[in-house]
DNA sequence: CTGAAAGCGCTTACAG
DNA sequence: CTGAAAGCGCTTACAG
């Protein structure tokens, strides 16, 4: 099948017998230029089917408006709820989106990172491969284009960073608990230092301590994969304990889940025995039964918020550096895993 | 923070003496250029991290190297799966992929498809949006670039289509169900008649067909949105009738869970009473109790073979039209929503 | 083995 | 009000 070309300015000029600058003025509503013309003109366009070649345009004026979008793994619910509110906004703004995926590995990123640049990407927005340790490469394409964070992020790379009110989420969701009548709450976390297992740790943490529970090591359980085996497998070792928890707070919803799982296999009454608490208000949370209680990320929300950072550095270039670094609020969803216990 | 331009072509010439053109063919290996002067060249290029602008050649060449993709809705899983599959596949071949949504909504893909190829993009991935009925459009730009559809897909499109067997997977669950020992096997499917549901409705009709069990239109019920709360809603008119269905077959896993609920609160035993199926293998579908029998689609195969036949038309733009349809195999997942019944 | 020049499609400062 | 020309960064046929 033979593709037709598209129409550029040399054709409707010539069909027209004007000058490519004047078609294209007329096209782009210059002031300098007769109504008439620019009826004439247009007309043809619409006619021929033109269609600017925003390639050129962009190649010219070194402004693509396309924006790069990174993250570890674009089949995860919650960022793909990111994506879509990354996506409308830029829409909104007449920028179109680039997507790739790091896996999480920190190699693949960087390169993901070069490839955007090579691309001419105005400007990249970035969720950060776990572990990510090394941030030297990302710092020098900073040097080259504005980088937005969110959502995995890193304070060693200076730029705006968008995030959840990750610690004070956590505070309120252990203050539930703690509401609840409940002193013995367990957590379920990640082993690695990772930014939203600490903050949501930090979260814990303070909850307890304003209310005036003792933090037991024992009720703090940590694993590399905080999958919803890994929460089962945990949750299994709360069990068997002598004294067991009378709560658990997962850092996510899928260990919650697994926890309750196990939780289930041994008979023990949720919430009454053991409440649960997750975090992200994935779909399982309201599958599983008990439906859990969880804490909402509003992802679109950061998506948005994120894309509007990015393009109003890319539009005010002359501004500072751009460092700031924005809370996107949260809200505890209550459900039956941890009410009225 | 001003930011450094890119180093191009004319600035290693300058450092290095050479012109533009040997400096260009030296870094694209071009047998002309002594190896002396190529390792001069790249030398110097790496030192002052060079990149080329794939803008200016794709322009040169009208070939950018960048796919784009258009889907209803980005976060549904089965989507983001594919889309996995498309990235994967594209990086692997050095293209790039552009996502936007359709929100279901004919005139905003319409309007996607022409942004995308006003960005020039080399070829289109979509998957259709409900009820796409006026094809013209999508066939204007079908002359100018190749489309390969995939999962929402329409004969009236003449182009390469990806899907799953549909009717085959139906028959298979449906068979199973029969295999069971389950003569009143009632579907819960779309009301319109989207590809994917009529296909699924044929496989349920020619299972029944082939092994002999009377279909009964009583047995057969739709809905405009398959969700879960439709299909809680359709499994308690099946559970009021006189005669209940021994089993239900939901064309999507929400619906199916939906049923799942409903059976639930009305304490009919899972799958001795009423057996139930779904279609998609949701994460959902392992996590509610019990968990659900359904149709595995490998999404990311999905996305893969079309971003495979895609380019295959793009580097073999002599082939005849392509409009060949690719069945991807699924296989069905038994679990415990029909177990042992 | 290397260079000067044209051209991809567009915009825009400069002339008229 | 309109046009000729330069230029964005690159590749490549044509000369030498």
């Amino acid at each position: 099948m033979s593709r037709k070309r598209n129409t550029t300015l040399k054709e409707l000029s010539k069909e027209l017998g004007l000058s490519i600058s004047t078609v294209s003025r007329a096209l782009n509503d210059h002031p300098d230029i007769s109504l008439e013309t620019k009826k004439k003109v247009k007309k043809l366009a619409k006619q021929m089917n033109y269609v600017p070649n925003l390639f050129a345009r962009g190649f010219r004026s070194r402004e693509t408006h396309i924006l790069g979008v990174i993250v570890p793994n674009i089949s995860h619910l919650f960022t793909s709820t990111i994506l879509k509110g990354i996506l409308d906004e830029a829409e909104l703004r007449g920028y179109r989106v680039i997507i790739s995926e790091s896996n999480n590995e920190e190699t693949k990123q960087v390169e993901m990172l070069n490839t955007m640049t090579q691309f001419g990407v105005d400007g990249v927005l970035m969720s950060l491969a776990r572990k990510t340790k090394d941030v030297e490469e990302v710092l020098k394409i900073l040097n080259r284009i504005p980088i937005v964070l969110f959502d995995k992020v890193s304070s060693k790379i200076p730029c705006t960073q968008v995030v959840i009110n990750e610690e004070e989420a956590a505070f309120n969701a252990v203050e539930h608990l703690i509401e609840l009548g409940k002193k013995r709450i367990a957590i379920i976390k990640e082993t690695e230092n990772s930014y939203n297992s600490e903050k949501r740790f930090a979260g814990y943490l303070r909850a307890l301590n304003q209310y005036n529970i003792p933090v037991r090591d024992k009720l703090i359980l940590s694993t590399e994969d905080i999958s919803l085996g890994n929460g089962r497998r945990l949750a299994n070792i709360l069990i068997s304990m002598k004294k067991r928890p009378d709560a658990i707070f997962a850092i996510t919803d899928n260990a919650a889940i697994g926890a309750i799982k196990a939780l289930h296999k041994f008979n023990i009454k949720i919430p009454e025995e053991i409440a649960v608490v997750g975090f992200s208000n994935s779909i399982n949370s309201t599958i599983v039964s008990p439906a859990l209680t969880t804490v909402d990320q509003p992802g679109a929300k950061i998506g948005r918020t994120a894309v509007r950072f990015l393009i109003q550095e890319l539009e005010n270039p002359t501004s500072d550096v751009m460092t700031k670094t924005v809370e996107i609020k949260t809200s505890l969803i209550v459900r039956d895993s941890s009410l009225n216990a």
